[in-house]
DNA sequence: TCTATATCACCC
DNA sequence: AAACGGGTGATATAGA
């Protein structure tokens, strides 16, 4: 007996719809297929809006099946209709099935039917349809039917894809990623209200900033042609003045922020060459996808990564970018919107998987890394950030990049010390953390020799044949922390809070300006519930920012960039 | 003129 | 061979 005879009834369902960048999709029809008895159901766009709910079950009974769900349930917001409440998703399943191996023809529905040996359609055909789609309304009926009938042969490709994965299909923890999916397409429609004032100023003027700042600079140089920096012209420039300059080991001119530093620290003079092209790098005001109603939509990528994190479009996606470009983000008036992030995360993680005491400690301490510097002798007990911020910030680096698997040597650099210091810090951390260590050690193993990793609600890893082991050491503090968010989302959306977006450790929600500290305590909850469920009891702590109209999202990264952009632009940097 | 590659900067 | 995890993407240039 498999575990969906549990159900009364299975449907593969899939939309054709049209959205716009920015915008909501807007469904263009649907066909559902039901497994048992292959009933069809295929509805165009004017049936489609006339229905208050889904022309079949949605309720525990019954299984909805889709690929890349996020997009049906999108289409069923859009719609009105009650979300479904069991949620497979073949495309979720299909990418943790196969996670870590390379895929060649990628993770569309057809490479997934190639993979497990089924038949599909041809791609040209694919692309045709999708064109013809995208051309839009109105559609003549013989367009109508060949759409409708494209439709129903992914809804029969789903069909069919389930029955050879039912198997391999973990079902239950299968069925939180699919409820995560529809998260992302709540978090998807709600998107992030955006200053579109000040964005429209700086896109139009855009190309004239950096045209000023260029002249402005470059006249002593000449080394930029237009907009571009044109290396063999620094190369001459720097030749003419015998001034000596890194090369990378393939030969060319080492370009990066350390070298232009530590050069001027002799050669002063290359200071504003540097300073243009930081700036020029940072004014990369990309191409946000803002709907019509000022607010920030895109694609949020949900499992994306090896590690299941999402991995939006860093164009596309205001939380992409420099962490300036975040001071656009502005809660409408009458509303709030507050940023949540997990307290120390992926240390808490470590800590607690581990069953490293000492760890645990020194998490609940409240700032572990002074806890860490005292335990390790390095700080006296009544050390505080205020008197001991220096070792604070080296033992910071020790902590974070052990969960990176950072070396002595790269220790040492990081921080400017010789390598003897960075080999001693690195051994104050395994005398300190000694189970931690020993963890860390058989995570490696394991991985090695059973060719998998695997988070507690079942995301997979697998290992390839070029094995990382800092990558490999480090799958479960990122994994199990993208597990983590997503049952908040999940928890949190379900309850009616208003989640913008997910940013990895983090969310933004919004609520009317009256009841921000409410949303924010519910949302603190649902995150401390998530944490205790992904590590088995242990509830991590949050941190909030609160926003409220008419202030606009902060961050202390940004606010020189901010300045200088509004300034550019003569807007005043409120 | 288009594509591939190397390098770099940014995010959590 | 590299030596800090997971990513996206812009830029400059070389080669087809």
């Amino acid at each position: 007996m498999k575990c969906t005879d549990h159900y009364k009834s299975i449907w593969f369902v899939d939309f054709e719809f049209i959205q716009p960048d920015g915008e909501c999709p807007n469904p263009i029809c649907m066909v559902a297929r039901e497994f048992l008895t292959k009933k069809t159901i295929r509805l165009w766009s004017h049936e489609l809006h006339s229905l208050k709910k889904a022309p079949f079950p949605t309720d525990e009974s019954s299984l909805f099946v889709a690929y890349f769900a996020s997009a049906e349930i999108g289409c069923f917001l859009a719609l009105g209709w009650p979300v479904p409440k069991r949620i497979l998703d073949l495309y979720v399943e299909f990418k943790n099935h196969t996670c870590g191996k390379f895929v060649p023809t990628g993770f569309g529905l057809l490479s997934a039917l190639g993979y497990f040996g089924l038949p599909a359609i041809d791609v040209a055909e694919k692309v045709a349809m999708r064109d013809l789609i995208l051309r839009g309304a109105p559609f003549s009926y013989p367009e109508v039917v060949s759409i409708l009938d494209y439709c129903e042969t992914d809804v029969i490709a789903c069909d069919k894809l389930f029955s050879v994965m039912e198997d391999i299909i973990d079902l239950p923890r299968a069925l939180i990623r699919g409820r995560y999916m529809a998260a992302v397409a709540r978090m998807e429609k709600a998107g992030i209200p955006i200053d579109v004032e000040y964005l429209q100023i700086f896109q139009q003027n855009w190309k004239d900033i950096q045209g000023n700042l260029i002249a402005r600079i470059d006249k002593e140089y000449g080394v930029y042609d237009g907009l571009t920096f044109k290396i063999d012209r620094w190369k001459e420039w720097l030749e003419n003045r015998n001034i000596p300059w890194p090369v990378l080991p393939s030969g060319q001119l080492a370009l990066d922020e350390e070298t232009f530093r530590s050069v001027a620290k002799t050669h002063p003079i290359v200071k504003p060459i540097h300073e243009l092209r930081s700036t020029i790098s940072k004014l990369r005001l990309n191409s946000l996808t803002v709907g019509m109603d000022g607010r920030n939509r895109c694609m949020l990528s949900p499992f994306q990564s090896k590690t299941s994190r999402n991995q939006p479009s860093n164009t596309k996606f205001v939380f992409g970018p420099s962490s300036w470009l975040r001071f656009l983000i502005k809660p409408s008036e009458g509303t709030a919107l507050a940023y949540i992030d997990y307290s120390q995360q992926e240390l808490a993680i470590a800590a607690f998987f581990s069953g490293d005491i000492k760890m645990q400690e020194a998490y609940q301490s409240g700032d572990f890394y002074l806890s860490f510097a005292k335990m390790a002798g390095a700080a006296p007990a009544c050390a505080t950030k205020g008197t001991h911020g220096a070792i604070r910030d080296q033992f910071k680096t020790v902590a974070l990049g052990v969960l990176y698997g950072l070396s002595a040597e790269g220790l040492a650099r990081s921080l400017g010390l010789p390598i003897f210091r960075g080999k001693e810090l690195l051994r104050l951390h395994q005398a300190t953390f000694p189970t931690f260590w020993k963890w860390s050690q058989a995570i490696g193993d394991h991985a090695i020799l059973s060719g998998k990793l695997q988070t507690v609600l079942g995301w997979n890893l697998h290992v390839d044949r070029n094995p990382n082991l800092r990558s490999l050491c480090n799958f479960p503090m990122q994994a199990n922390g993208a597990e983590m968010i997503r049952l908040a989302c999940s928890m949190a959306t379900e309850s009616g809070i208003t989640i913008c977006c997910p940013v990895h450790d983090a969310v933004l929600i919004e609520a009317p300006i009256h009841q921000i500290d409410e949303a924010v305590a519910s949302m603190k909850t649902f995150m401390a519930d998530a944490s205790s469920l992904v590590l088995g009891g242990f509830s991590l702590k949050s941190d909030e920012k609160i926003i409220r109209f008419p202030d606009r999202y902060t961050d202390q990264r940004g606010v020189q960039m901010w300045e200088t952009v509004c300034d550019l632009c003569g807007r005043t940097a409120c």
